[in-house]
DNA sequence: AACACCGGCTATGTATACAGAATATGGATG
DNA sequence: CATCCATATTCTGTATACATAGCCGGTGTT
């Protein structure tokens, strides 16, 4: 096996993935010795794993007392879409000036089919979500700045917790891909503004959208507690 | 002031430090017995720095094989301040929606008087970045973002890391604070985008500077050899 | 002479034991 | 009945012991 032998980064990641996930909700204790005997590894290594989460800014040490997932509150959100901006603006901007034309448009041919690959049954949206990783994934690469992609793969990081509040809407999934689709073309064109200007389009809409689902609700906290309680099988049963 | 009690937050910050100070240079093998012993704490805590060294960027893996201090070539420094002109720029934008007037004002009034700041003897700079370092705390307070405050931290870290190369050049100081105090004065003014342009413009003279710098050398890599020279400790490895 | 294999060594990765601190709890006293 | 203090428990933080894996050097064979 070529992943993860080592317990530590597997303690990581399983428990990024809980978090991320849900699973493990937002003001969850992680005490040191009943994660490392719920993940089957010793303390050591489930530290470190503990360490960087928090590096992360997934867990915080909450006023001495333990671990404690963090908060991801609308007020989060929107922070975390303010660095998105400023992080994506200037990847776009990069990734039109240096970007392998042929590849982008080759994820321009994709993103205009993209509807078709919304209409297979696909419940979590994977062949959706796997094609803007790949437009993410392309623009990193395109970009070859180290620094910017880490930046980036930790906001990721914290977008796939929010994404799990926002998603389950097509007619937003279906605006996001032409969002999509005009960035892509920008950079394919070589239009550094355009990738810009359309990316903060597209990060604006997709905030809005966030902001219109929680003003739906009561409060965005009473939902997190049912989405979150019914993990992966069945619809979530009505309130 | 309950400061670093914990062994393994002493390890983080002096191996920080001195990495930042090249007093560790780039390459610099990182063994952990080695260090623990040097540092008087025990390999547990060590690692825990090293774990948070990594997620700051500052040492890597190099091959599995030992943690090595991260280079800073030049390409290296162009990508931070890619990465630097989308957060600082977004900061200062946000900053001047935000912030409170008063706090930017007695900033402008302290850059205003700069000059006589630098004519001390001060051969560290220690009061002129100190001013500096209260900017950047303001801005910090002012945009209220503590996803953009963390990544600004990390980013900060590294530039430290530059000040090290491009400093000495009392031109270039008083240019700089010349700089600043436009930046403030936006800010001050709740201009936000001429606070963004503003900082456009300083990062594009500060990156400028370090690039003639580097020309001025035969190559940056020679001189920092001689600039960094503490030969006490860790040399690099090989031979 | 060159290459391959083997043995030892050093380094990391993990587990566990120990110490100190903080908190909760219970009993006693005002 | 409330409050305060003492004690016990449980947690984190640290140290150390142990296992394992990857390199280096040596030696033997081709």
């Amino acid at each position: 096996m070529a992943v993860s032998q080592r317990a530590s980064d597997r303690a990581y990641q399983t428990l990024r993935d809980e978090i991320v996930q849900w699973e493990l909700r937002p003001g969850s204790v992680l005490g040191e010795v009943e994660q490392s005997t719920r993940l089957g590894v010793s303390r050591t290594p489930l530290r470190e794993a503990l360490t960087r989460l928090m590096a992360d800014g997934l867990v915080s040490s909450q006023s001495g007392r333990g671990l404690v997932v963090t908060d991801l509150s609308l007020a989060s959100i929107r922070e975390i879409f303010e660095v998105r901006q400023a992080l994506e603006e200037q990847a776009a901007r990069l990734a039109a000036r240096r970007g392998d034309a042929a590849v982008f448009q080759q994820l321009e041919i994709e993103f205009a089919a993209v509807n078709e690959l919304l209409e297979h049954d696909d419940p979590a949206r994977h062949a959706y979500y796997g094609l803007v990783a790949r437009l993410d994934d392309a623009i990193d690469t395109a970009v070859g700045n180290s620094y910017l992609a880490a930046a980036l793969a930790t906001l990721r990081t914290h977008l796939v917790r929010v994404r799990r509040l926002a998603v389950d809407d097509p007619a937003r999934l279906s605006a996001a891909a032409a969002e999509h689709l005009l960035i892509v073309r920008a950079i394919a064109a070589r239009d550094a503004e355009l990738a810009a200007h359309a990316t903060q389009v597209h990060l604006h809409q997709a905030l809005r959208n966030i902001q219109k689902m929680a003003n739906l609700q009561t409060g965005l906290q009473a939902d997190l507690l049912h989405r979150a309680s019914s993990p992966s099988t069945a619809a979530p049963k009505g309130t």
